[in-house]
DNA sequence: CAGCGGGCTTGACACGTTTTAATTCGGTGA
DNA sequence: TCACCGAATTAAAACGTGTCAAGCCCGCTG
């Protein structure tokens, strides 16, 4: 009783390794790895025994140990903006879908629009040994990838264009989604605007921004009719300091508002309709990203809608044909197209039920 | 520029460890170690030699083989049962903080509110040897918890209680919350409800509903005065089909409808505005959690509000004293209570100021 | 029957880090 | 002068798995 294979008789024997598995199935360790890894290679019996003594002793393989003899685990990262944001949760539930089909796990991170909190999660990330990276970058550089690359470590940009052709990246036209939005607010009849938006390091606001002046020039309109409000953030909670500080700036408020994101863009509703403002009556108001709770809200807000979980999808699928393929990779920069989407929030004339693009 | 201090002007810098690190500053493998780990015991100038060794050679240590060599990773698990509940990425905020205050990363993870993801994930968790593992199970058997302990993983139940005295858990009381939520129901004049809920092996929807019926009996009501509409998930979009079954069953509509979360509650708020019902007029509503979107809806929800971010906290920090305290760590079960929020969709009698869609 | 080849299995080493015991070295008290 | 001390550093032995060359067994062919 006491030869239990360990030949450790003195000590509680710990942790099950593929040594114990071996020893209990009779047969080396080194078939027992190949029962875990290339199954085809080793004789039914064999497999069957070896995989009952794994169900019998409940083991568990070391992840660990195989990162370490393989190089890297089988493990993608993948680090976001700012995992409060539904839009960003729609993406990662891509993500999970495509590598969890393919046998990958999926560590979930986010930076929250800090630099520093990206660099410190990257790091950690580095120091796993994930497979590969998609990475929502904070700042427009691409140094942060530029870093991963070198060492080996495969990136794709995640909502996030590049001009390099050395990298994959998955993106919505976000200029065209910001002429979009412009557009249909100057179509509702507005003629002076306010932009609010989050830290110009993110390019999804500078993008959207650019965009917006875009419709403005069409539309004959210079940039002075359009007024920008920054916040630090692009949440509900900024989107209320902007409203409060859009209200205290004085009377002539603009006759519609652009939002760089549906959070904000919500914040900024709660704030309206406390004030007593009537939106869209007195004001005009659209988003970014249609996530779900805008078509929720007190007034329904239009919004440019963006192909969510195919962003993660695609993504996942580029990074892992760059991990797979050693070399014979093609790089591709793939760009997606946004789509307005008109609720009750953008139009004070056309008072629609049935609403939708002209 | 060749010259990069690798030696291996030819190839791409090969994977850059401690031992290179060490031949760099002209010491042993075993003093580098040493200044990651344990830096005051080693000499100043040897540290400051090796530390500018570390930065010339871009080193980031391998984690996988730290955690080989440990037996366990400075990582701690965090699976929770929807990553798209702003819920849950509150208590995840609370996580994050303080697991980096503490030099700990967190693996998030989901199960989507399916018992095998939720295995499966586990999995990968403990195959990734985690320090340990805040859990919100999706059963109520706790045995996951228990596979995971047997191991020697500390697991600590969040958004759980558990009546076992050998491990951590940090719930806030639901059977409190569906009574405060169903009396407040009942006091705004409702005398037949609604409970739309989610799946009977969250222990969330079945606590919530024994409230329910507590206030029921308390109200001196039959249980049979409360209908009950079970979906398959709790988000909006299992709300929405909620709220469709009850408008098709028939004309006696329930005075008020109680909903097991929020995002429930914001599905069905949409379908009753759809087919052109006033909140709370012709039908009252309350949901649960008070996630931030509630209060923007288009008829501001009322809920129940529970410390989410706190409830984080606590969790990790209990996890966390219980992975440094080898033995010496005692069992703790903390129980937060809830908090009724009272909004305009609960109240036909006490007006609010705006109402309904337009 | 010898030789051969193919399918399975084995054994041993390497991966990069941590840790323990051992070593060096200059200094100090007896 | 010597033994001894403490501080700083080193050498070497793990940790559990994957890999690969080599070995084994068996049936088949010449």
């Amino acid at each position: 009783m006491s030869t239990d294979g360990t030949g450790r008789p003195g000590s509680l024997s710990r942790t099950v390794g593929i040594k114990q598995v071996a020893a209990h199935a009779g047969v080396s360790p080194g078939t027992v790895s190949n029962v875990l890894n290339r199954p085809e290679r080793v004789a039914e019996p064999t497999r069957i025994r070896v995989e009952q003594a794994i169900r019998e002793l409940g083991f568990v393989r070391n992840g660990s140990a195989s990162t370490l003899r393989a190089g890297h685990s089988s493990t993608i990262g993948l680090m976001v903006l700012d995992l409060a944001n539904p839009f960003f949760t729609d993406v990662a539930r891509g993500v999970e879908d495509i590598a969890s089909e393919r046998g990958y796990a999926v560590i979930l991170s986010s930076s929250g629009e800090s630099d520093e909190r990206e660099q410190r999660n990257l790091r950690v990330l580095a120091e796993q040994r994930v497979r590969g990276v998609l990475l929502t970058p904070v700042g427009d550089d691409g140094e942060a990838a530029d870093r991963l690359q070198e060492r080996g470590v495969p990136v794709v940009l995640l909502d996030h264009p590049t001009p390099r052709a050395n990298q994959c990246s998955v993106a919505v036209d976000d200029v065209a989604g910001g002429e979009l939005a412009v557009g249909e607010l100057l179509d509702g009849g507005a003629r002076t605007l306010a932009f609010v938006t989050g830290p110009s390091v993110l390019r999804q606001c500078t993008d959207r921004r650019k965009g917006a002046l875009r419709a403005l020039r069409a539309a004959g309109l210079g940039r002075e009719v359009m007024r920008e409000v920054t916040v630090g953030a692009m949440n509900a909670r900024s989107g209320q300091e902007a409203a409060r500080r859009l209200l205290e700036a004085g009377p002539p408020l603009p006759d519609a508002i652009f939002c760089a994101n549906d959070l904000l863009a919500l914040g900024v509703l709660r704030v309206l309709l406390q004030a007593g403002l009537k939106v869209p009556a007195d004001i005009a108001l659209i988003g970014y990203d249609d996530i779900e709770f805008s078509a929720a809200a007190a007034v329904p807000l239009s919004s440019v809608r963006q192909p969510t979980y195919q962003l993660g999808r695609i993504a996942t699928e580029l990074l892992l044909e760059e991990c797979d393929e050693a070399g014979g990779h093609a790089h591709q920069q793939v760009m997606f197209q946004p789509e307005l989407v008109v609720r009750e929030s953008s139009r004070p004339a056309s008072g629609g039920t049935a609403g939708g693009t002209p």
